[in-house]
DNA sequence: CTGAATCCCTTTGGATACTG
DNA sequence: CAGTATCCAAAGGGATTCAG
């Protein structure tokens, strides 16, 4: 009877009713300080967010993170299939903001070499909750990809039987 | 004598070596899990990274999070600027994701809710580590770009000055 | 009201070639 | 070795139109 691709009855799998805002209100595992930020923050959040999405950015901050400082040819052999390109360019934003360090030796063969600073390392280190939380639940994540997938398949086929 | 944009002691700012691999091993911040993942895991927390960076994504969270379930009109409404295209497409990323619930309920004039798993409301609170540090260094950020902007204007001029 | 489909512009990212 | 510049293909995202 429902050509949607959803029949109310399947979204019970995840169970909304048993998330009600009293949940959240005292939420122990809440952040510290309330998400209640300035629009500079939640702009810098979502620029962050826009950086550390992209294709390479976390993966050279990872690489920073656990091999300290690293020379441009270095970093490009270990982000093995990065452009020279997109590796300066990524080097670039995260100096930026901040992140990296860039340091220059003015020898014969030019020589430069970029590690995290502090707050880099405590960026990446923030990262860590997102991390874990996949590590957390990447079974179900992938899981729930593909029974969502599935449904659109089988909504999309002339058989919408719905159980 | 340095062309270059930036001069071995400009990058003094940093203190590159004040941060050895020392701090990263014992550091109390580090990660409860350390951060060795599946490359499952990596993918993920990337895609999860790209799709929260992306323009509505998080903005999508952060109102089902503060404002618990919402239909589509309302949310949109709170959203303002986004297009009903986008809107439908990051409910779509976020509810393949399962860490958004879409209820329907068959009415005459359709009827389509929203609202944050638990699992999304795990998320959103991993993301508040990353939202943390952005208030803690939000100014110190906007000053290291500035910094970065102006040295890059410097450099870029003929007078290639160098102390 | 919700949302799919299309058109189109902007941005991103890769390959290549060239400089200090 | 490190980096800039250019060209080009692909993806992101907005406006508009159509449909259940």
């Amino acid at each position: 009877m429902s050509t949607d691709r959803h029949l109310p009855e399947t979204i019970d799998t995840a169970r909304p009713e048993a998330i009600q805002p009293a949940l959240r209100a005292g939420s122990p595992a809440a952040c510290a300080a309330p998400c209640v930020i300035s629009k500079e923050a939640e702009d810098l959040v979502r620029d962050l967010l826009v950086r550390f999405g992209d294709k390479w950015s976390m993966r050279v901050m990872d690489e920073l993170y656990e091999r300290g400082a690293l020379r441009f040819s270095r970093l490009r052999e270990s982000l093995q299939g990065i452009s020279q390109k997109m590796l300066t360019q990524t080097l670039r934003q995260l100096e930026r903001d901040g992140v990296v360090a860039r340091r220059v030796y003015a020898e014969v063969p030019p020589r430069v070499d970029y590690e995290l600073t502090p707050i880099g390392i405590e960026l990446a280190e923030a990262l860590c909750g997102v991390w874990e939380w996949a590590i957390r639940h990447e079974q179900r994540v992938a899981a729930l990809r593909a029974a969502f997938d599935s449904q659109l398949a089988a909504g999309a086929k002339p058989a919408s039987r719905d159980d």
